[in-house]
DNA sequence: TGGCGAAATCATAGCGCTACGATTTTTAAA
DNA sequence: TTTAAAAATCGTAGCGCTATGATTTCGCCA
């Protein structure tokens, strides 16, 4: 890195590495103050007298300082980091999230570390043994659902923990999200009232997909309570429109005057719907379909996909606000749960 | 945190925050060894004699040991992060890219640092400069079009940098992707190939989607020559099905007897197939559709997405192959440039 | 048994910054 | 003016770890 060893010292005593060439030190030269004012400029600046601010300032940007953010943390001893660890980000539900919270966080000046689990417990266990060692502002994790050795590890470290996307189960510190078993709840509510008395819920990856099992649950039940036959139907790879279909097809096979669907997400909705088409079976009037996530085609195809919106980036805004408030000190509380609801959109689909 | 307060000294010279309360040297203390042992057996096990390894291994399980990766960056002059600029995450071809990476970089214990540009230039300048305090192992951008700060502030860090997505300009360390344009020529040869003669262009968001541009041009380039009339149709808004559909009308508006489309991406395509449905145009007899991305509803359209897919999640493994071989001293090169390709899915829509 | 090179282990000096407590300067009240 | 209180600034001891170079131990042959 630094060049610094070709001097006339026959030997140099320890030629250390550098990892940067300015520091906080040469601003405080620089701009004729101490380290300390430097640092105590950077972090509060408003506690900082106007001259001596500006004269930083001026220093900073002379001599394009930018400050070590590990070294930070060290001193600190916590990181300007949050970690963020979801099943993945591929799906669209957590990318929006994600992309939410680090779009809120950046303002902040706080930085997001990304883990995913695909939705194995063990591997959420390490990505939160790694993301403790980065000393993290905090820790968001999906889900209530977690192993005994993470939740140990978590109330141990002592960092703010937040769970999203779940409510309605033991929380370790605060969960953001909604009650996915109401989801169904509503989605039955909505087929009946349609007068669909035939129904049944295509679901895709339930034995892994927690979330999504919470929502086929509710269907069922509230089917079940107004007196309605329900059947469930599932494949165990994840969510795609190809899955839709053949579970459209498998389940026709097995209630043949079926009349009303919900699925475990937009995606299997959309499958369904192709489906359809290909059987010319008319929707709604032969078969009404709900999906669940209103995702980017849900309001265009044809017919429009009545669906659930669930608010992915709500959940992220209010992550990272209890995040800021907890580092600020504003929010003091810590078991808060905040439910961020869903919308039913009722498009033509039904 | 730790209680060490309570102690017969009536006042204690300084109160220190702690990090973490079992540190390398309690493990070290645990398994009588010295603290350079322990953290030469957590970077290299093979350098260290088996039975010292195994006192090691068993003070760490013992005491739950968790290194301090901040600590460790600071020493090194090097943290274990890699740090990602994208876009957006909510842009599936990314996020696939950046699951891929991570997926890569986790067995190499490294962690990613995400971060969001929005497609603004400026954003990923400050992304890169916070990036930069993190002293990562490298740096991954999107794209080979960046302002002259940042470019600047990364060739004066020394931080091995790789762009990613984009292939054809000048590139600052290694790049990884493939030719946009091509993909646009392709289209085009393959519409034309079906006996269409009367093509458009259907985008979203060209303006600041430069890589859309890049398709865009190669396709109106090749069907140019090819002699082919053709036509650009563009929207604004970021890509959605239902955007597609408004740029399919807007075409058959320009060009009535149109009768071939390429699609700056598959939710384009797609909106534009739900939109000849409504107008009973039959696919591909009367107009021809050529997505972009091979989204996970694309197979399972009616009729099925004749569409070209990149590989974003190889773009992902190469760059971390890139990044681990880079730390490991194996990759020497630095300017290389690894093609990616694509593949043209010929199904039925075309 | 001695001696030598290789392997294993160790002691130490920071990496760049922050928080603490102390000191200096400024402000306002007496 | 004096003086207390408040505001601004400073000095410094680590935060927990790694890289370096030095030292010790080991294996092996003469």
């Amino acid at each position: 890195m630094a060049g610094e060893r070709e001097n006339e010292v026959p030997r140099q005593p320890r030629s250390r590495r550098k990892m940067q060439s300015v520091t906080m030190m040469d601003v405080a030269d620089y701009a004729k103050v101490s380290p300390s004012t430097v640092s105590l400029y950077l972090r509060r600046p408003e506690a900082v007298s106007a001259s001596a601010g500006s004269a930083i300032a001026r220093a900073i940007e002379k001599l394009s300082y930018v400050p070590n953010l590990v070294a930070g943390g060290l001193a600190a001893a916590s990181s300007r980091a949050v970690s963020i660890i979801v099943p993945s980000v591929r799906n669209a539900f957590f990318a929006e999230t994600v992309a939410a919270m680090q779009t809120s966080l950046r303002k902040e000046r706080l930085q997001v570390i990304l883990g995913h689990t695909e939705y194995d417990e063990k591997e959420e266990e390490d990505l939160v043994r790694t993301a403790l060692s980065w000393a993290p502002a905090a820790i968001v994790l999906t889900g209530l659902c977690h192993s005994e050795a993470t939740r140990r590890m978590l109330t141990k470290a002592h960092v703010p923990v937040i769970e999203i996307w779940e409510l309605g189960g033991p929380q370790i510190d605060a969960a953001i999200g909604f009650h996915h078993d109401q989801v169904g709840i509503a989605a039955a509510k909505h087929l009946i009232q349609q007068g669909k008395r035939r129904l049944a819920f295509l679901g895709a990856r339930l034995h892994e997909d927690r979330r999504g099992k919470q929502r086929c649950d509710g269907f069922v039940e509230a089917a079940r309570q107004a007196g309605v036959s329900v059947e469930i139907v599932q494949h165990p790879a994840s969510a795609s429109a190809e899955v839709g279909g053949m579970l459209l097809r498998d389940a026709l096979q097995i209630v043949p005057d079926l009349d009303g669907v919900a699925c475990s997400n937009d995606h299997i909705a959309l499958g369904a719907l192709f489906e359809c088409e290909r059987l010319s079976m008319s929707v709604p009037e032969k078969l009404a379909i709900v999906g669940f996530g209103d995702l980017s085609f849900s309001a265009a195809c044809n017919p429009p996909l009545t669906t659930i919106r669930p608010s992915g980036d709500l959940i992220g805004r209010e992550a990272a606000r209890l995040i800021v408030g907890h580092m600020t000190g504003k929010e003091q509380e810590q078991k808060v749960s905040i439910d961020t609801r869903f919308t039913l959109l009722h498009r033509r689909s039904s």
